[in-house]
DNA sequence: CGGTACGCCTGAAGGC
DNA sequence: TGCCTTCAGGCGTACC
């Protein structure tokens, strides 16, 4: 569930509470968690007794980096979720919690950071320079938040299949997952089942606006909370509230009145409305 | 190339 | 009440 806007939401109320701060220790309950070589898993290289000096993301990634130039990738997955605790917090009364970082120093007192995965579909990938995590990264498309409408083009270009499924794909577009798929083609005017490549200039254009302007109202939202999204403050977020199309097959279209459409479209429960997104090109 | 299916994993929700 | 099935979905991979 938490796409480009919920993770954004994690690492702007996550980065306070690390950034600045040192790791004294992190605790790995569960060690098969942790992806990447057994000789790269090491507490070390999760960052223990380094400082922590940035917070990045591109696309759905996170991207934790130690003074010593050490990285660690961590991806939310379905059911992904950073808890803030105080330092004394028993963790193992708290279940699926997989990994936890123990901070100190800042002018802060001691904390406690917990990555909970329930479904496990989330990632944790050490690295050992940031390098190396940027070439993991290398296999994601541009930023969709700030995508314009040359970049997206040039994405969209060689692709003959349905706009729907190459907007899921991050090796085009990162960070864009079903609900904001779906968001942005309603905004667009776009039906999910035009062909990627054969879009118009104009309806370009029409769907990088759109797909930054569903980005934005959903982080300034606080994210889409469908059941259990909370940012690393423990806030849901709001954003469920202005879902145009997402999770209302058969109610009407905000805009015309007309009964959603439901289908499966590239193995995801897509919603569109067929008059205002009537598919043809213009 | 694209499309289809599956596995990973848990918990919520629906059927009976 | 409780058991069983289905569904949700990010992402990698296998296969046609």
């Amino acid at each position: 569930m938490p796409e480009l806007p919920e993770v954004e939401r994690v690492r702007r109320t996550l980065a306070p509470h690390l950034l600045g701060r040192v790791v004294a220790r992190v605790d790995l309950h569960r060690p098969a968690f942790v992806l990447g070589p057994p000789a790269a898993r090491t507490h070390a290289a999760l960052l223990a007794g380094d400082g922590l000096i940035e917070l990045r993301r591109l696309g759905k990634s996170l991207g934790l980096i130690g003074q010593s130039g050490r990285a660690v990738h961590l991806h939310l997955g379905m059911t992904g979720q950073f808890l803030v605790r105080d330092a004394v917090t028993d963790l193992a009364a708290i279940d699926h919690v997989h990994v936890a970082w123990h901070l100190q120093g800042g002018g802060h007192r001691d904390a406690v950071v917990a990555f909970r995965d329930p479904r496990r579909f989330g990632e944790v990938r050490p690295f050992a320079t940031v390098a190396e995590l940027e070439a993991h990264w290398a296999r994601l498309g541009p930023d969709a938040l700030t995508i314009d409408s040359g970049a997206l083009a040039a994405c969209l270009r060689p692709g003959r299949r349905a706009i729907k499924a190459a907007l899921l794909d991050q090796a085009v577009l990162a960070g864009v997952g079903n609900i904001y798929a779906d968001e942005a083609l309603f905004l667009a005017r776009l039906s999910p089942r035009r062909h990627a490549g054969r879009l118009t200039g104009a309806e370009v254009a029409r769907l990088a606006e759109a797909i930054r302007t569903v980005l934005h109202e959903a982080i300034e939202a606080g994210g889409s909370t469908l059941r259990d999204f909370v940012d690393a403050d423990g806030a849901a977020g709001s954003y469920r509230a202005a879902h145009r199309v997402y999770g209302r097959g058969g109610q009407p279209c905000v805009n015309c009145g007309r009964l959603l459409r439901s289908a499966l479209i590239a193995q995801r429960t897509t919603v569109w409305c067929p008059r205002c997104q009537s598919g043809r090109a213009t």
